[in-house]
DNA sequence: GCGCTTGCATGAATCGTTTCAGTGACGCAA
DNA sequence: TTGCGTCACTGAAACGATTCATGCAAGCGC
C-alpha cells in the first residue's frame, strides 16, 4: 500500500504551508479565495483524505459515539439504535454499534475498547446486573447515557419507558375485554423490566378489586422466541388454562402464539394475547398481535441528544436528566373484538 | 474532565522511561520482571488507558474493521454481522457496524467516514447499483470484501450464497408437492438476488418440462413486510389464484402470509408458501414457514476471515477469492405435508 | 585484564494533524 | 514619514504513543 498522502503533500503541491491547508479545510473564511481554490485543487488531485486519528490525537477525543445494546436480534433494539444513529449523524458524529448479547464479559471488553478509542460518549443498555462494569467505566470519566434503564440517582443521564404504566395498559386492556384473570409470561425477574411490568399489571387488577392471585406467572430464562414456545407449552399444561396472557416481550408472545396455534387453541377466541415492544413482526404475525408500543426510535434519539448535550462545547451547563417516556397500547386481533361478560 | 493520564505519567510514577513503559505493554519479554511489575503497578494506580488514536497514528492504520449492511431491520443481516463480529473480535479487532438502509448517499457518507478513520478494512453489501461508491473507495486502497454479492472478477474478495441454487431448491420443493405452477414474489429486479432466484426457479420448471409461463411474477419495490402485504393483496386479486408462492425473502413471505390469513385463505391447504433466508421469525410464524436457509453466520465469518487475511502481516500472499456458499431448504408447515396429484 | 556478547533501559525521532504566535505587506490617518 | 490595524499566510510546537539506535553494566572465555 503506497504511503498515504498527507497534508504536507498537499501543501507542497499547492505551494503553501501546512497551516494554510488546514485552514482551508477547517476555517475556509480565514483564507483568500484564490488560495482556497488552489489548495482545493491540490486536495482533489492527490486524493487527500485527512487522518481522523491525527486530528483526534490533537483534539483529545474522537468524533464517534458508541452504542452498546443487549440484543441485536431483537428488532426493538435495532429501532432504538436507528433513532440514536440518526441524531448523532445529524450532529456530524459517527456511531459505533455493538452487541453485548447480554454477556457482562463482552460488555466489559467493549467498554474498554471504547475507553481506548476515547469515544465521545457511550449509549448503553447495561448487561451486567451488578453494575460493576459501569462503575469501572465511570472512573474513566467518559460520559454515558443509560438507555432503556433508569438511572439510580442523578449520577448520569437515562432514558427509559415507564414499564409500570405499560404493564398496567396491557392488563387493563385484557380486563376491559372481560377477562377476570391473566397469566404473565416474563423473563428473569432480576430484570427491572420484567418486575415493573408485573407491578403495573397487579395495579390494574387492584383497580378492579381483583385479588392478586388472579395473576399467575410463568418465568422463562430468556426473552426470545424459543423461550416463548416453552412458555406456551407450560401454559397449555396448566390445569386451568388461562383465557388471557400478557408477555413481557413480543418475542415471547410470538413463541406463545405459535405454541397455541400448534395445539389448535384459537387466538383470541380461546386465549387473548398481549405482547410488548410492538416490533414490526408483531403486526405481521398471522394473528396480528396486540402489543404495548414503546417509543423506541424516540428513545434512541433522546438518548443521543442528551449525550450530545453532555459532551457539547460548554459541558458545565449540563445537568443529568432522567427521561421517562410513556408507552402506548396498540390493540390488534390477538385480543379480539367483542368483550365477553 | 481532568487531563488524561498518558504514558509519560506512568513513566514518571514508575521511575522509568516512556520507552520502557511502552515495552511493558507491547513486548513484555524485553523487560525484566521487576521493572515490569513496578510499571504495571503504576499503570493500575493511575488508571492508565492507552490512546488508540496515538498508536494508530504511528501504526498508520486502525484496529477497527467496518461493516456496512443494507438493512439492519432484516434479521438476516444481523446474523451475518454476528458472524463477522465474532471472527474479527477473535483476532483482536473492533467492529464498527453501520446501516446504509439501501441508500447510496448514506453509503457514500459512511465510506468516507471509514476512509478518514483509516479502518483496517470494510465488509460491505453495496447499496449503490452503479458501483460508483465502491469505485471511488477502491482508489483509497482500503481493502474491502463484498458480502452477499459476488465480485465481478478478481478485483476483490466476495462471499455470497448461490442464489440460483436457492431458487431451484424452493421451486423444486413446491413442484415436488404436486404444484404445476407458481408465483414468484420479488423485490426490484435490478437486484442480482432477485434475478438469480428467479433463474433458479425457472431451471426447476424446465427440469420438469414445465413451460416458462408456469411461473408468474409479482414485483414489489422493497423487501419488507409491508411490501409483502401488498404483494399478498395482488395475489388475491389475480383471476387465477396460484396454489404455490415463492417469496424472494422471508419478510415478504410473512407479509404475504398475513394477507392470505386475513382473507381466510388457508396455508398450506389453499396456497403453499416458501420464503428465503430462514430468519428466526420464519419458524415462529403461526404457520411455520418453509424457507431457504442461507448460512448467514458463516457468510459473516468467512468474509471477516478473508478480510483479515488480506490485511494481515504479509499481504502479498493474498489472492482475491470468490467464495460461494450453498443454501439449504428447510421444509415446514407452510408447504404442507401430503403431496397432491 | 581484554574483548565480546547479552540483557535492559534510555531518549529522541516519528506519525499527521491543529493551533497559535509571528511575519510581511498593504492601506490609512496623523 | 511614522504608527497602527488588518489581512493572508507561515512555521513550529503540541498531542501520545511506538520504535530504534545507543548506552551501560554484567557475565564469560581466554
Amino acid at each position: 500500500m503506497a504511503r498515504m498522502v498527507g497534508i504536507k503533500d498537499v501543501a507542497r503541491q499547492a505551494g503553501v504551508s501546512v497551516g494554510t491547508v488546514s485552514n482551508v479545510i477547517n476555517r475556509p473564511d480565514l483564507v483568500s479565495e484564490q488560495t482556497r481554490i488552489r489548495v482545493q485543487a491540490a486536495i482533489d488531485l492527490l486524493g487527500f483524505v485527512r487522518s481522523e486519528s491525527a486530528r483526534q490525537l490533537r483534539a483529545g477525543r474522537s468524533r464517534i459515539v458508541a452504542m452498546l445494546v443487549l440484543d441485536m436480534a431483537n428488532p426493538f433494539f435495532v429501532q432504538v439504535a436507528r433513532g440514536a444513529e440518526r441524531e448523532a449523524r445529524a450532529a456530524g458524529l459517527g456511531v459505533m454499534l455493538c452487541n453485548s448479547a447480554q454477556d457482562p464479559f463482552e460488555e466489559a471488553e467493549y467498554l474498554s475498547l471504547f475507553a481506548e478509542q476515547r469515544v465521545r460518549g457511550v449509549l448503553v443498555t447495561p448487561a451486567d446486573p451488578t453494575g460493576a462494569n459501569l462503575a469501572a467505566f465511570r472512573r474513566r470519566e467518559i460520559p454515558f447515557v443509560l438507555v432503556d434503564r433508569s438511572a439510580p440517582v442523578g449520577e448520569c443521564c437515562s432514558v427509559s419507558v415507564d414499564d409500570v404504566a405499560g404493564g398496567y395498559l396491557a392488563a387493563d386492556h385484557l380486563l376491559d375485554k372481560g377477562h377476570v384473570g391473566l397469566t404473565y409470561v416474563s423473563g428473569p425477574m432480576h430484570l427491572a423490566q420484567c418486575r415493573d411490568r408485573r407491578t403495573g399489571a397487579l395495579a390494574a387488577l387492584k383497580d378492579r378489586s381483583l385479588p392478586e392471585d388472579a395473576l399467575t406467572h410463568i418465568e422463562v430464562p430468556r426473552l426470545d422466541v424459543d423461550a416463548g414456545r416453552d412458555a406456551g407449552a407450560r401454559l397449555l399444561a396448566l390445569s386451568r388454562r388461562p383465557t388471557a396472557v400478557f408477555c413481557a416481550n413480543d418475542l415471547l408472545a410470538l413463541g406463545v402464539l405459535q405454541a397455541l396455534y400448534a395445539a389448535d387453541v384459537a387466538v383470541p377466541d380461546d386465549v387473548a394475547l398481549v405482547g410488548y415492544d410492538d416490533i414490526e413482526f408483531a403486526a405481521a404475525a398471522a394473528v396480528p398481535l396486540t402489543s404495548v408500543r414503546q417509543p423506541a426510535v424516540q428513545m434512541g434519539r433522546t438518548a443521543a441528544s442528551l449525550l450530545l448535550e453532555e459532551t457539547g462545547d460548554d459541558p458545565d451547563t449540563h445537568a443529568h436528566q432522567r427521561v421517562v417516556l410513556q408507552p402506548e397500547l396498540i390493540a390488534r386481533e390477538s385480543t379480539g373484538h367483542a368483550s365477553r361478560p
